[in-house]
DNA sequence: CTCTGTGAAACACTTCACAGCG
DNA sequence: CGCTGTGAAGTGTTTCACAGAG
């Protein structure tokens, strides 16, 4: 219909993600490209080329409809069905995660918490079962999960990276403080808090501004 | 005395940050750009350009003296003397924060946890004292601390954000589910779960890989 | 008249490829 | 000779500005 549609860019990726959290925050009927982009932040120009990768969806004169986008957003991220999330590490940030209400909303299901503790495994965390480590690639052929989020100490994560490759696993959410370099066959976002940190502190007194990347 | 041609574009300031940690693991005397390159996962001409915003660090032929770069680094992210970071929400994220050993290790200062809950107020979180929330702007303005991470349920955040530029920090690492946006005088890192697993959503199933921007 | 969708221009970032230093 | 530092080329992203739909 809409054919030679181009590839969406990556910059455009993690914007959509944010649009469709503020699209749920504004919760009016309609929104026009303005609404988003203070909501979030960036320019309207912006909220308008990037929604353009999803092809014609607002009404000239009015704006977008807000339940529509929120459709579209959700099918073209894919989050329509149910996607399973493997927590691997049951230390303080693995619970910490397994704690955080925010997934079940927003399409997301924890599967399981994955360690290598014998004392932890069989146990609940926030009512999420820990299994032991070595169930991990098996779980991941078996389709529990699609996506893993490693808050292992730093050496204990390439080896969890091993182990999601085996399984098949393409994408790894990484929390543990070490670079993980992705294999060709994965998508890994390493979030690493002193990384952060240290951007930051390089923007402490200097020409500030503008969303993160 | 090396002149005019400054202003480090932003996506290389993320990428130093990570060179700063993989050249602590990497442990040698001298490293050449092909060396980091591998072990933080971009190309090796990437790394020379970075590092070239440094000013001419390396030796020819030979490659990069590791404590001298790992010096002119941290000159460069600000990181000479200790840095003071408060956690702001002692819940399950908070606590999980003020026990990730990585800070001090790093250049940064837990200064003090801040929470609204009496309860908490005056205990001790992995050795650090938590504080009432009513104080984080008095705090803020005597500099206890320079960097604050917002570790509070959605609803909180704002209010914390407002809080935080009340006492002229102009940092801000937010964890909480929900999109700040950055006033004007404040760089504000949004790092959203969701946000995150949504991005990894779409890559699943398509032409995939590339270090995050 | 308002607000989208989009060419075209501007800008930002990355890669290439090689001169030249040690 | 090996490896840095950097112009120049290439690619990706954002902004501008406006035609045209509703």
């Amino acid at each position: 219909m809409w054919g030679a549609m181009r590839e969406i860019p990556r910059a455009t990726v993690g914007r959509l993600a944010r649009y469709l959290q503020g699209l749920e925050e504004l919760g009016r009927r309609t929104v026009s490209s303005a609404d988003i982009a203070s909501a979030v932040g960036v320019s309207a120009a912006q909220v308008r080329r990037d929604l353009s990768y999803l092809g014609p969806q607002g009404i000239r004169g009015v704006g977008y409809e807000t339940s529509h986008l929120l459709t579209a957003l959700r099918r073209e991220l894919g989050l329509v069905d149910r996607v399973g999330v493997a927590i691997v590490g049951a230390g303080n940030l693995g619970q910490a995660l397994a704690g955080y209400g925010g997934f079940e909303h927003r399409g997301f299901v924890v599967s399981g918490i994955y360690d290598i503790d014998q004392e932890k495994v069989g146990t609940s965390i926030h009512g999420h079962q820990v299994r032991h480590l070595g169930r991990l690639s098996a779980d991941a052929v078996d389709r529990l999960f699609a996506i893993a989020i490693i808050a292992t100490p730093a050496d204990a994560a390439p080896e969890v990276l091993q182990r999601l490759a085996a399984g098949g696993v393409r994408s790894v959410l990484n929390f543990s403080p070490t670079v993980l370099k992705a294999p060709a066959s994965m998508e890994v976002r390493n979030v690493d808090l002193s990384t952060e940190l240290q951007i930051l502190s390089f923007y402490r007194g200097r020409p500030p501004n503008g969303l993160l990347p």
